[in-house]
RNA sequence: CGGGGUGUAGCUCAGCUUGGCAGAGCGCCUGCUUUGGGAGCAGGAAGUCGUAGGUUCGAAUCCUAUCACCCCGACCA
């Protein structure tokens, strides 16, 4: 991960550039420095979205919703693609129906926006100024939705009435609400945009495949697409969705080593059916209550990302979700070559435009906009675009285009003849796309470690400040009242019963003795 | 909700102790020079000093109230 700033030999064309500013990297603190600083840096300066005047909630400027738009097509092709069709319901959700399953509804409780009134009323004060106040209370106060189980279990009752109607296989792309008390960018916003499914089923088994069948398909969208190695797992009951029966997480380490829940399917059981009277009468024709699941990932898998892959010069973008896969800075040291760069450039564009990478046409933006050239290189490089390309009047003699991988840092600089180039693109995208997914997996494996004694256990989490800490893989067979003493006393939490063959294995627990068929996974977690 | 802190130009902040013309860096605008590794020079625009009240000849500065935000805890996709 360090060593991004190697690459092959510079440009033969380098005369006169000021070495001042050779090896300062971008971003400021470094990751090293101050991670958490680091993250927060690296958002503003890759211009993904920013803090607004409302507590908690973010602007989500072009680049960063870009990426969102990217996901958010990705994974709806996926959806369909499952039998899953996308439906939309209500903001506002009656504070009755939240009422309606107690767990879930104290679950939330201390995190919901509740809308109170209807109307505004005006004034005028005595300097003239507009003034509104809330009048017209509500009987029934609205809640904002954290999540929208309950609304949609509503809507389920009156669409199932036979077996016939099941399975019932919906989505919903929304924004949510959740009264967060400490917020950052993406990871934890009080609103923030995210798609929930929401599926009925016959039986018990059916609804537990669809929950693990979202699973498995998160988990190829965040290898394969994002680049993110995940441990897929249940969580414990102390970390479980409030009304569910089962929790399936998919967790992720970044590079500080924290762990990020990147998304969860849940089966509800029948739970929320009987809250919310979700019945069709069977094949046997008695009356049955529906099984249900519920699952979703949000615009925190943004936050995973530049945790996952960024340097110390910004994010990183696999080519796969990149908003622009390729851009292209025309070079123009003088008027009179204006005209020919230009036209090479456009020419370059054309040729990138009809490649295809992983079924799509290239996205390629040609960056017209007269400034430095070496201050459009580090803006481009600071958002992370995946390829670079640069044409200028001494390529046009060579016959040549200069090109550059993000992934490589940012001397990395190459010559193509300008016929090749195009050709080559999709296989260089492919080379980022998979390097980024191998270094992450190397990572994450270096810092993943098996545990054995509660003595390791502390040392592993305490030795934080000389660069330890990571997953734990360790045999637990205690309580949640033992669960809750170690998160009060070291912040690690277990993140997941992970569901892979290779964590089975008899041995016992690490802190009580007793017996264990797996080891489960420990962590600190943003 | 408990503990701590901060509000001054688009951003980051100095000035406040000891009241006396509203400041810096970055960014922005214009011109020239530049442009293949983060530009240089010259000129310029920009702020009801969070809000309300008070003390005073005079308040960013002192006093009172109030609002907002940030950081540390508990909650969390």
């Amino acid at each position: 991960m360090r060593n991004a700033g190697e690459g092959p030999p510079l440009s033969p064309f380098r005369t006169n550039m000021s070495n001042t500013k050779e090896d300062r990297p971008a971003i400021q603190p470094t990751r090293a420095e101050d991670f958490p600083q680091w993250y927060q840096q690296v958002v503003r300066a890759a211009d993904l979205a920013e803090s607004s005047e409302v507590r908690g909630c973010m602007v989500i400027k072009p680049w960063g919703y870009g990426l969102w738009e990217q996901i958010q097509s990705q994974l709806d092709r996926m959806f369909k693609d499952t039998g899953h069709q996308n439906a939309y319901f209500p903001l506002l959700i009656p504070l009755s129906f939240f009422e309606k399953e107690a767990e879930h509804a104290e679950g939330f409780a201390t995190e919901c926006a509740v809308v109170t009134h209807h109307r505004l009323e005006t004034r005028r004060d005595e300097s003239g100024a507009i003034r509104m106040t809330p009048a017209g209370p509500l009987t029934e106060p609205l809640v904002i939705r954290p999540t929208s189980e309950t609304i949609i279990g509503a809507a389920f009752a009156r669409w199932i009435q036979s077996y016939r109607d099941l399975p019932l296989l919906i989505n919903q792309w929304a924004n949510v609400m959740r009264w967060e008390m400490r917020p950052r960018l993406f990871l934890r916003t009080s609103e923030f945009l995210w798609q929930e499914g929401h599926t009925a089923h016959e039986t018990r088994e059916e609804a537990y495949e669809e929950t693990l069948r979202i699973l498995r398909l998160y988990e190829t969208f965040m290898r394969d697409h994002l680049a993110l190695p995940v441990i897929t797992g249940a969580k414990t009951e102390s970390e479980r969705f409030p009304g569910a029966e089962d929790t399936l997480c998919l967790e992720v380490m970044v590079q500080d080593r924290k762990a990020i829940q990147a998304g969860t399917s849940h089966f509800l059981g029948q739970n929320f059916a009987r809250s919310s009277n979700i019945q069709f009468q069977g094949r046997d024709g008695t009356l049955q209550h529906a099984w249900t699941t519920s699952w979703g990932v949000s615009t925190r898998l943004i936050g995973a990302l530049i945790m996952a892959h960024g340097d110390d010069n910004g994010i990183i973008v696999p080519p796969r979700v990149a908003p622009t896969q390729a851009v292209i800075l025309p070079v123009i040291p003088r008027d009179d070559v204006r005209e020919a760069v230009l036209s090479a450039a456009e020419r370059l564009e054309a040729e990138l435009r009809a490649q295809t990478f992983h079924g799509e046409r290239l996205s390629v933006h040609i960056d017209r906009r007269d400034l430095n050239g070496g201050v459009k290189n580090w803006e481009w490089i600071k958002k992370g675009v995946p390829l670079r390309f640069e044409i200028g009047p001494r390529d046009l003699e060579k016959g040549a285009v200069s090109v550059s991988r993000r992934d490589l840092g940012p001397k990395h600089r190459e010559f193509l003849p300008a016929i090749e180039a195009p050709g080559r693109v999709a296989a260089m995208l492919q080379e980022i796309q998979d390097g980024l997914l191998a270094r992450a997996g190397e990572h994450s494996r270096k810092h993943t470690v098996r545990i054995n004694s509660e003595g390791d256990f502390e040392a592993f989490f305490r030795s934080e400040e000389t660069g330890g800490g990571g997953f734990a893989l360790a045999h637990w067979a205690g309580s949640s009242e033992d669960e809750a003493r170690i998160k009060e006393k070291l912040q690690v939490t277990i993140r997941c019963l992970p569901f892979d063959p290779e964590f089975e294995e008899q041995g016992s627990c690490f802190l009580t003795g007793r017996p264990s068929q797996r080891r489960v996974v420990f962590a600190r977690s943003y």
